[in-house]
DNA sequence: AACAGGACCAACCGCGCGAGG
DNA sequence: CCCTCGCGCGGTTGGTCCTGT
């Protein structure tokens, strides 16, 4: 039986206060990230490390882009969805200042229903048999997933702005390959095009995750 | 105005993995 | 090797807000 990732008493749950937060944020500016299981001792904070960890990276970072999706954003999320399955945190990779949670998230609220709605099942992308699609892109019903025309179309479109996905993808690669060698009818050219103006954010933010993604911007 | 049900989202939990001893 | 520990991830929960009746 596993140990608890820390000891119970006297650990507050539960939303965050207000001062909670602040001690939390004037440590990390102090301090920096990690070693999360010794802040909460070093910042003053009744907390576990995880949560301080999620605390701060899903919330307290000021780089994080809050509100709602733009329609260019919810299409990745949708083919990168397509991609990796529930691979959130590759997938929030893929879009600046979004977490893995708020991607999960939004996925589960919202893209979700919208694929239902569609007649597209959200787990593998493809057409239900039977239901009427609203989706101009969609015509051939249950032999090709809704990501691959999407794909198709941003790659014809955007052949200077492209990212180059290597190792780490192609181990992603081989993952969904084994996982779909029966069924896979996904283009796994993984050739995404991505808004050019967040490149540079980009290129940023992957020098801070393992996320290890060649640019070309 | 009151209530119920649904939607949304922050936070928790447990597991897997890698690093270090 | 094996074990322990810390970190990161994905799934799930529960509280709050919103909307319809």
């Amino acid at each position: 039986m596993r140990k608890p990732c820390c000891d119970k008493e006297n650990i507050n749950k539960g939303a965050w206060s207000k001062q909670e937060d602040q001690k939390l944020i004037d440590y990390i500016q102090v301090h920096g990230e990690g070693c999360w299981g010794s802040i909460p001792k070093a910042a003053g904070l009744y907390r576990c490390g995880k949560s301080c960890r999620l605390r701060w990276l899903n919330y307290l970072r000021p780089d994080i882009k809050r509100g709602i999706f733009d329609q260019d954003e919810e299409d990745l999320v949708i083919k990168l969805h397509a991609l990796l399955g529930n691979r959130w945190a590759l997938i929030a990779g893929r879009l600046p200042g979004r977490t893995d949670n708020e991607v999960k998230n939004y996925w589960n609220s919202h893209i979700r229903r919208k694929l239902i709605k569609m007649g597209i099942d959200p787990n593998n992308h493809k057409l239900h048999k039977g239901l009427p699609s609203i989706n101009p892109h969609v015509s051939n019903a249950g032999t090709s997933s809704i990501c691959d025309e999407a794909m198709n179309k941003d790659i014809n479109n955007n052949s200077n702005n492209k990212l180059s996905f290597n190792k780490s993808f192609d181990a992603m690669r081989k993952i969904e390959a084994s996982k779909n060698n029966s069924s896979s009818s996904l283009n796994l050219d993984l050739t995404i095009a991505l808004p050019s103006k967040d490149c540079e954010s980009q290129r940023t933010r992957d020098m801070d995750t393992d996320t290890d993604i060649d640019l070309n911007c």
